[in-house]
DNA sequence: ATATATGTGTTAAAATTTTGGCAGATGAAA
DNA sequence: TTTCATCTGCCAAAATTTTAACACATATAT
């Protein structure tokens, strides 16, 4: 998914829950997990990701507090690339077409609003 | 990737492929992967795809053509819905404004228009 | 201080994924 | 036809991923 293609689906899965929380601990993430294996099992997956250099940690009282090396924003601007290159074309308008076509989106006018107004912002901002 | 939690890497690196050219043979697959295994690993992964149902095939001459089962707009619309998820708090607005700010992006006038224009028209359909 | 509950790192077994060899099938070319 | 290159399906070895047991460490509360 979503950012380096060669995690495997536990990490993927872990990072996934990480970032979702900016930060987490084994027992968070544990908790997060639908389907998590044990603690320990958790604590394992975090310790590669952090060899791998793809978390941090720092200590707080006993626990590990693990962060993701990589900013949540770089992280989340190359998976939202790699969708649109997957499905779209590499197209922002055709995934925004999508999205607005879908009926589970439903946004309110106030958040259309703020689409138009972001996009006016942009447009000024390119003169 | 994208849409299915459980996928494996290869697995779901090999449903991008199909989705991205829509239809794929094994051969295909194997040439678009940067750093495919041999053609026989690739046709053991179509089948199991298949057999796990995310893949169909139809013979042409000898050869199998494989497409997804789930039509691409679904899974187009599960996977971002999944990435606004985990990295946007579920909100197309912050995804847009990122993707807008990167600088990477640099939309032309014409295409930032055919935004507005997207926005403006689901607007209207709201009323 | 000491007991206790809850952390962590090590390690290795179990499960899954990934890979390709090989036999037989199939279409194309001679 | 017959040959040949290339395809599929079956299968099992190799590699990786996933899991958790266990030993030791550390904070908290008594």
């Amino acid at each position: 998914m979503t950012h380096d293609p060669h995690l495997s689906r536990r990490e993927r899965q872990i990072m996934e829950a990480v970032y979702e929380r900016e930060t987490a601990t084994a027992a968070q993430i544990t908790e997060a997990l639908p389907d998590a294996p044990s603690n320990t099992a958790v604590r394992t997956l975090l310790r590669i990701l952090e060899r791998k250099g793809h978390l941090t940690h720092v200590r707080q009282g006993r626990e590990f507090v693990y962060k993701p090396t990589q900013p949540r924003q770089r992280a989340a601007r190359s998976a939202l690339r790699r969708l649109l290159d997957t499905f779209f074309d590499g197209s922002v308008e055709q995934a925004l077409a999508s999205y607005l076509a879908d009926p589970k989106s439903r946004l309110s006018e106030a958040e259309m609003k703020r689409l138009a107004e972001l996009i006016e912002q942009a447009r000024s901002g390119k003169h």
